[in-house]
DNA sequence: TTTTAAATGATACAGTTGTATTATTTAAAA
DNA sequence: TTTTAAATAATACAACTGTATCATTTAAAA
């Protein structure tokens, strides 16, 4: 057992917090700021003060207020894709499957909420450039299609490159006014929203009951 | 010929300018500032330089930063309505008429991607609780699909209120990926997906060509 | 012309912002 | 314990914010 290991450059080492767990909690402090009280609200002071930290010590994690705006989104994305990433990993049958992924794209849950406010204030205010990335998003659901489509699952006169636009934009629909009215957009409503374009599709439609 | 009528309260009537349309100038280069900066570059200094009129002058038409942002809110609001009734007004054959309605909702001139920019900012931060609002686009979409159905044009086995939010989501989907990507989606593949859409309810499909 | 009040411009001020500086506290290693 | 540097805290500062005040300019009516 060495006293030092590699990535321990000096002698000592004093007072040792997990360097990236503060950031993301600084992170998510950002978040609930922003959901709060826009992006317009998110000052370093009111950030720190939901963290619970001083301004000071945020500033000691976040060398400027942009690199914490920056890392807050980067974090969203990273959270967003691990989401979808471990959905599209589903080894289930392909119809219901596509169907069970598309759904959980719809923010429903708090958090996912929260990711999804987040998202459209950094995308709207295009703080990075945001505009001009990818969500992932459209990729997730060009694989859902194309897999259907491959797998012979879908009418064959569908044009796939056609749907995949009206499906992303479906989505995306939904999942904006789900955001912004979640009270008038039930979860069963979007349910058979997309269960019923899906089945159009489809060559052998499901039963809504199965999903 | 009175020398003061009804509407001149004073028997003085010094260096009169239309007041409504400074005020409408002044909102303009609001969401200018708005589309440009974002909400939080949204400051009266800026808008004042933008329609190109001191400080105190702005002042002098909005007593608040608050009321002249409501204004400027509002009166997006009343521009997207005009044009919106309009739309609904014509007398055309239905289905025809219809899809073009809804290819009028996506915004492809600058001026209507401006509009919808500055709604969404407004929306997203919820300035004057705008969440709660309604935007009429719901309405329209409500009414087309009505009339297409009482009128005998749509397939029997629609599920009338299901479609209703199933176009709604994709217009505003679209709407809005026309507005984050206006290059990777061009108004062509706009029309085809909508026509599509529109023709998988139809009783008796209508032919692009004829949009 | 003179008179009038709307319209405008200039300046000021208190509060907030991001950032910088500096000192203090904390805990891990010797 | 002592030593060390990371972590935290306190304060300061210049820039910018919305708003207020007040003098000036403008053009319509007398």
């Amino acid at each position: 057992m060495v006293s030092c290991p590699l990535f321990c450059y000096n002698r000592y080492m004093p007072k040792i917090v997990d360097h990236e767990k503060r950031k993301k909690q600084i992170a998510e402090a950002t978040w609930t700021i922003i959901v709060k009280k826009g992006i317009e609200g998110a000052t370093v002071r009111a950030i720190a003060a939901e963290a619970g930290v001083s301004l000071g010590s945020l500033r000691h994690y976040f060398s400027s207020q942009e690199e914490l705006l920056l890392y807050a989104m980067d974090l969203v994305k990273e959270r967003v894709s691990i989401r979808i990433n471990r959905l599209l990993q589903s080894e289930d049958s392909p119809e219901q499957i596509s169907i069970r992924i598309l759904l959980e794209l719809i923010p429903y849950d708090a958090e996912s909420q929260t990711e999804m406010s987040v998202w459209f204030h950094f995308v709207m205010n295009s703080l990075p450039h945001a505009r001009e990335e990818e969500d992932g998003i459209r990729e997730g659901i060009e694989r859902i299609m194309t897999g259907l489509f491959e797998g012979g699952l879908l009418k064959k006169e569908v044009d796939v490159n056609l749907e995949i636009e009206r499906l992303y934009a479906l989505v995306d629909g939904l999942a904006l006014h789900v955001m912004l009215h979640p009270k008038r957009l039930s979860k069963e409503k979007i349910k058979k929203v997309i269960v019923h374009h899906m089945n159009t599709l489809f060559h052998q439609p499901v039963e809504e009951a199965n999903i």
